[in-house]
DNA sequence: ACCTGAACACCGTTCAAGT
DNA sequence: ACCTGAACACCGTTCAAGT
């Protein structure tokens, strides 16, 4: 809800997600002579990713950051109005550069490389997949998309068809990494015929639930491992490229779906 | 990472995530002759749903269900074991029972169905999107997965598939809700010739990002209206069914995904 | 058994200094 | 211009009371 109240310089009368401008802005003149700053935006940004990969979403603080970096707290105010802008720069340097794609036979092929890509990147930096979702208006969010749209203008779609299939396509990984890493810390594993499966199975048939509880007596409602959870994406992407390809350039179906089979 | 320490009465040695056995119990012996208690489970996870329709996830703090209730904070410690408890309960209760679905010719309507009314839910309670995802272990959303599974019974999958495609269109609901959420509070709309798209657009033509340039000099990069998030999800529905069908009975490609077209 | 008061370690943010 | 100290309103949680 905070947003930025400075005005975007060359755009009048707007206001910018907190951080924004910052992201788009020159990298700060680098031969200032004035007395040194102990903080730069580069280095306060930089602390708050690590601290998100080495303790999550909620160990991104601007209390950490700046005991990190051996200074008081709101020293950090001399270079973030906010800690909202904190996290959008934090996490548009966590996306990164696209990662440069293998070169595929088809859009299809092209697609999947990119999203098992950005997956990766979604590995290294877990916290990723909390932050809320926003249209992509960040460089490197911006970058990954062209990324996107250049393997999908060899496909059958037109320009707003190809934003359409990449912000699925974009859901579908982060859906996917969320899951992963919200799954991989569940304990305990609720595995075949483990105590906790047998007691959720009977509680479930107690209450009518007849298919919950024959998946967990059949030891097939369990814990992902690391293993099934890329399965499981695979089996995502396989399918939305499937249902892609069978729908190109059929247009939406307004409120729900038509028969597919 | 706060779990409950108490073992589950029934299920020696295993710990549950917190408030599970909470939410599996019977609702409190109802006729206590002792002195009446101020604070019932019932009254503050109530209070706590109302606390995430009103002011979002942030605004679900024990502080703030104390408060509303006219109780000191940590009298809310005699109910429950840690606010980790309160939001599994509240997740539960806001969730409710599944919606009965209308009948449906086949699996696919049917799924979409649940799709929608699931999405109705979210939208309910959007700070359900915000949750971390876990697989579903409490009543409410077991009943949930119970009335999916009914439907994907009279499709061509085996009970392994029903449960990987049952996750596939959970995922989309949360994603399609946790995206309709965010962008709707996202200020400015980045309408066609927005001085905020122009600039975006420079920015990003002076990257060398020709396609999202162009996306939005063209005006169809911009913010999703309520109207245009409801074709998004329709959307991402028919390509998901669209695909499982296509894909139905043929397993998982692992690590990627084959040409589909 | 149930609730309160006080305390603790943490948040983000603001304001008035200091240099 | 940049940082510190102090303060404020908020968190979740624990402990020692009170009734």
């Amino acid at each position: 809800v905070a947003r930025s109240a400075d005005p975007t310089p060359g755009v009048p009368g707007t206001r910018l997600p907190p951080g924004l401008h910052r992201v788009w802005g020159v990298p700060a003149p680098p031969a200032t002579r004035g007395p040194k700053a102990a903080l730069t935006v580069d280095a306060i940004v930089a602390t708050a990713v690590e601290l998100g990969d080495a303790h999550g979403l909620a160990g991104v603080s601007l209390t950490g950051v700046a005991r990190r970096l051996g200074v008081a707290t709101n020293a950090l105010y001399r270079h973030l109005d906010s800690k909202a802008e904190l996290v959008v720069l934090a996490r548009d340097r966590a996306l990164g550069a696209p990662a440069p794609l293998p070169a595929a036979p088809g859009w299809a092929e092209g697609a999947a490389a990119w999203a098992l890509a950005l997956r990766a990147r979604y590995a290294a930096h877990p916290w990723l997949a909390d932050l809320p979702v926003r249209l992509p208006v960040t460089p490197h969010a911006l970058a990954w998309l062209e990324a996107l749209l250049a393997q999908l203008q060899r496909g059958p779609f037109d320009e707003r068809e190809q934003l359409r299939v990449a912000a699925l396509l974009d859901a579908h990984v982060r859906a996917g990494a969320a899951a992963a890493r919200d799954l991989a810390a569940l304990d305990p594993p609720l595995a075949a015929g483990s105590p906790l499966a047998g007691a959720l199975g009977e509680a479930a048939a107690g209450r009518g639930l007849a298919r919950v509880a024959t998946a967990l007596a059949a030891g097939r409602y369990r814990e992902p491992a690391d293993r099934r959870l890329d399965d499981e994406f695979g089996y995502g992407l396989d399918v939305l490229l499937a249902g892609i390809a069978a729908r190109a350039g059929r247009g939406t179906v307004h409120g729900g779906a038509r028969h597919p089979g």
